[in-house]
DNA sequence: TTATAACTTGACCAAATAGTCAAATAATTT
DNA sequence: AAATTATTTGACTATTTGGTCAAGTTATAA
């Protein structure tokens, strides 16, 4: 017993700056992001986050100076995932693989991080008034591609014409990203039980079926 | 103007008291639903309802109470509406049909709801921690009833098999709601411009035909 | 070792806000 | 007309909360 602590200060007192600096961030973002996905910018308190992060409300602010730029941050590292995904969408030249793996990386990104597409939700809800910027810039200039992309197999023929692009595209997100931001509603309609994993993957083959075939692809 | 200052007198003292309250209540409910939209339960506040209201703020506090109460009375209000659209999808035997009439319901709603629909999602993401109730005894209710009706669809190969029809319903709602939760983002990426009426019945008819796709139906 | 810079944290404060209350006014009943 | 009941509203309060600060601790550089 008197090891272990003894281990513990030691590994302590070994910590560089720099690795405190890394760490306490990310363990702040986390719980940040847990805190405004459940309470919205307004209502997430930073009491609230700090209990979270398990670290004093005076350490956040230290590392965030206030709750609105810690907000922004959360925001901002939540779109390094989202772009991510996004990228997929343009690595096929076939639409059947293009959306294969789009809407399947958009719904393990739901799996895994719903956290963060619910603070997403919440920002866009409520006016996206910190996101404009950056959704009138970098997201217009993906959407464009992506739009571009589909027309030109509209007119090849390889998918049937479905209208405006937009329209497929927001399917898409909606759908998949339903099963983050309204993950409790589907727990409750699923016998009060959260999906299992093999429940969820079950449901994203059937979410693909479904895209595919809204295209005019046979799965 | 001296005459509508006497008229606009003379019609307020003849106002009924029953009148009053009900009138009221209205006002408080919209603006609530409004200013709860954009900032959710606890990023509300009475005076920014009372104000959209053009009320005083304790006349909120007088016919709701609590905001906490005034909140669960907007969540109900719109209900009625929802449960409304919801009824439509079983008027018609045949999918084609009960697809068409549901999705346009569905899609006319967020058009003319948004904030209410807004409400809801935030409902949602934040855990529904007042419409838990509701969730698992009404709503589960309809959707059991929907989800008979698809699979009776799917074994009389009317539609393709679309697996577990709840992934079906998701989508509906995910696709339909966008419009509404999602409108500013929606926005910006329609150049900063809110869709018209005209391009709001194009889209309408897009997500139709997509939906009617994805269950194998042609549009 | 010493000096310095970075991290930690409890105590504190000013502003915001849900809700109360009492006094005034208006509708309704007797 | 008087009494009663319902509505209106400004003033007030207790509580919550974002943010500050100063005093202490720990890592690092000189």
């Amino acid at each position: 017993m008197g090891n272990g602590i003894v281990a513990e200060k030691v590994r302590s007192s070994t910590r560089s700056k720099e690795k405190i600096r890394e760490e306490n961030e990310r363990i702040i973002l986390i719980a940040a992001e847990k805190v405004f996905a459940k309470h919205g910018l307004k209502g997430a308190t930073t009491k609230q986050i700090a209990d979270m992060a398990k670290l004093p409300k005076s350490n956040i602010h230290y590392y965030f100076h206030t709750k609105l730029n810690l907000y922004r941050c959360v925001l901002e590292s939540i779109l390094v995932d989202w772009m991510k995904a996004a990228d997929t969408f343009n690595t096929f030249n076939e639409p059947r693989e293009a959306f294969r793996y789009y809407v399947g990386a958009k719904m393990d990104l739901s799996r895994i991080r719903p956290f963060g597409s619910k603070v997403w939700a919440n920002e866009i809800i409520s006016g996206a008034p910190e996101m404009e910027a950056i959704l009138s810039s970098r997201l217009k200039k993906w959407v464009d591609t992506c739009v571009g992309s589909i027309n030109t197999w509209v007119e090849l023929k390889k998918i049937s014409n479905v209208g405006d692009a937009h329209t497929l595209l927001y399917m898409i997100w909606a759908t998949t990203q339903h099963y983050a931001d309204f993950e409790y509603q589907v727990k409750i309609l699923n016998n009060g039980k959260r999906l299992t994993d093999e429940e969820f993957e079950e449901k994203k083959q059937q979410v693909i079926d479904l895209v595919l075939r809204s295209v005019g692809l046979n799965p």
